[in-house]
RNA sequence: GCCCCCGUAGUUCAAUGGAUAGAACAUAGGUUUUCUAAACCUAGAAUAGAGGUUCGAUUCCUCUCGAGGGCACCA
């Protein structure tokens, strides 16, 4: 809908312009809210405040051609009203328009919601100004998440990023791209030769918890990274992946950084930054001039001992990705990484990518509180809570529910005691007993011969129009905006909020409707309504990867 | 010292620069002979502080206060 009303204001001021009535000009992106308050409608926009600020285009000029060429099109077969008040354009939604799109979503099922996103990339402006005839299409998206070292269990904070990563690869795949889900195993290097120290229990010991008491019954020896590398394995093996598992995620790809010193793409990668003139030497060891592209200070590739760093693979991994085809790369960071992000956009840009083929999202870090005070929650003390106790206190449905409702931004404060309460009384069972309402109701309706798979175009959906009824088609027909907003900005906390609003709008229904009763023909019609909310509240709850049980 | 992020109701969180700042939990009260009361209805309750930009600021800028993170030839 929002996308219509746009495309409408768009149109009347290009007709504007062919007549003369307006400048030219280029026009701005037009917004379209939805609106608080019944009296302004169901969506409005601010575009003429922005035409004023920006092309200082005074309100009297615009206003009356502009609303008389909105107004005048065939606005009315979707609008009963559009209203000019205080400088806003509010649209009012036709009752049968709303109707109407219930016979959509039930003939589009699992697959209302579905977009095409990647074919409205706007194309890109040159550096000497000019605008490049390609398109620049970022379809092909790599995210990657959790890439936690294989150095101990999965904590909170690697669940946070967890669960959004792979709710935003749902949204994407929703919204149209082709997304590949990558988690990258940092088995080589220094945390690898410490574990060793710390399975062996020596003075180097870093790692401390009940699986290193494990580890060291099971692996014997004293060569620290031969240890090393036994114990990442099993912590690998058997702790990482069946938490990943239990968290209900799937990846595509596990990327050993091991594999990219095998295939020499590290020196590779090193080669070809030295070629390009991105590095020096000094004091022994190899540079990155990431400095001059926009990072801090300069990096380390090569030490002045020969061993190469992180950051070397990392950028090995980088010109991996790019060379398997991706034109998007999303990686999700602790706010610990944050560091990170310049560095890696410096080395996208001297291997030739653009620095907006990353989009790093750092995720603030998780903390725990006990009885008012913070604990600091570290690996290497062996203080934290793991996502598996999470999961097994709560339940898989309200941890993911849990971590999604907040953004990324936010500094989480945690409480487990807290969580186990608020896991009865979670928003999630909420939106989930909604769902549980509309198919015992279904149940109950095998004597009117409906179903969801056989909709008939008689059903006379005019009869729904109770406010109750037509609040809920508006909820419904938002779901496609919803995937859209987070498809572009990444703020993945809209979905559980919309849920959560679409299940209040359900229930609210269901206290003012009675769906099943005598008259035949309303009941018809309400229960297309229910399973269009049914459908609609599954492919919600699909994107978050939380159950949908059909009874409570 | 420099950089990032945050500060919103008693608590945990929302709000692409838009109109009257939303939920949930907690608190106080109400609703069930009707499709599931894990629901619905009602009430109270918040933008850390001071300036600035704007027709309009929780949102952008500056400063102050407060919390967290990052500034390695570690990963």
């Amino acid at each position: 809908m929002k996308e219509e009303i746009k495309k409408l204001i768009e149109k009347a001021i290009k007709d504007l312009q062919k007549e003369k009535k307006l400048p030219e000009f280029q026009i701005p992106n037009i917004s379209i809210f939805n609106s608080k308050i019944l009296s302004y409608g169901d969506y409005n926009t601010d575009i003429l405040f922005k035409l004023n600020k920006i092309y200082n285009i005074s309100p009297e000029v615009i206003v009356k051609p502009l609303f008389k060429k909105i107004t005048s099109s065939n606005t009315y077969d979707k609008f009963d009203d559009v209203e000019l008040l205080n400088g806003f354009i509010n649209f009012f939604i036709k009752d049968e328009y709303l109707q109407n799109q219930l016979e959509v979503i039930l003939k589009e099922k699992d697959k209302f919601g579905n977009l095409n996103l990647e074919e409205k990339v706007h194309p890109v402006k040159s550096a000497k100004g000019g605008t490049s005839l390609k398109a620049k299409q970022f379809n092909r998206v790599n995210i990657e998440f959790i890439s936690a070292n294989p150095t101990g269990p999965l904590t909170l904070g690697n669940g946070r990023g967890g669960f959004c990563g792979d709710a935003l690869a749902n949204i994407l795949e929703k919204a149209g791209y082709k997304v590949s889900r990558e988690y990258y195993v940092n088995d080589t290097g220094n945390q690898i030769n410490k574990l060793g120290h710390s399975v062996i229990g020596d003075a180097e010991a870093v790692y401390k918890g009940e699986y290193i008491n494990e580890l060291q019954k099971k692996i014997k020896g004293n060569n620290p990274q031969d240890i090393g590398e036994k114990a990442s394995k099993v912590i690998f093996e058997k702790m990482i992946k069946p938490s990943v598992k239990k968290m209900g995620v799937k990846f595509d790809t596990w990327f050993s950084e091991k594999t990219l010193y095998k295939n020499k793409e590290v020196d590779e990668a090193i080669n070809e930054l030295s070629k390009k003139g991105f590095t020096y030497e000094s004091e022994g060891a190899l540079w990155f001039r990431s400095k001059d592209l926009g990072d801090d200070k300069d990096r380390v590739l090569i030490r002045a001992d020969g061993i190469k760093t992180y950051f070397a693979s990392d950028i090995a991994y980088l010109k991996n990705k790019f060379k398997r085809d991706f034109n998007k790369l999303i990686i999700f960071l602790g706010a610990d990484h944050y560091g990170y992000v310049a560095r890696l956009k410096a080395a996208s840009h001297a291997l030739g990518f653009g620095e907006d083929s990353i989009d790093a999202i750092v995720m603030q870090l998780v903390r725990l509180f006990e009885k008012g005070k913070e604990v600091r929650m570290s690996k290497r003390s062996g203080i934290y809570v793991t996502i598996d106790e999470l999961i097994d206190e709560v339940g898989l449905d309200v941890a993911r529910f849990f971590f999604l409702m907040i953004g990324p931004n936010t500094h989480l404060n945690f409480n487990l005691d807290l969580a186990k309460e608020k896991s009865e009384k979670n928003p999630v069972f909420k939106v989930q007993y909604a769902y549980a309402r509309i198919c015992s109701i279904i149940r109950k309706s095998k004597n009117f011969q409906f179903s969801i798979f056989n909709f008939q175009s008689n059903y006379n959906l005019k009869l729904l129009n109770e406010k109750s009824e037509l609040e809920l088609i508006k909820q419904l027909i938002r779901f496609p905006e919803i995937v859209e907003d987070i498809a572009k900005d990444y703020q993945v906390q809209r979905l559980p909020k919309y849920a959560m609003e679409l299940a209040d709008s359900f229930h609210k229904f269901y206290e003012n409707c009675q769906v099943i009763s005598k008259n035949k023909e309303l009941t018809k019609a309400r229960l297309s309504l229910i399973s269009a909310t049914k459908i609609v509240s599954k492919n919600t709850l699909d994107l978050m990867g939380i159950s949908t049980p059909e009874r409570m």
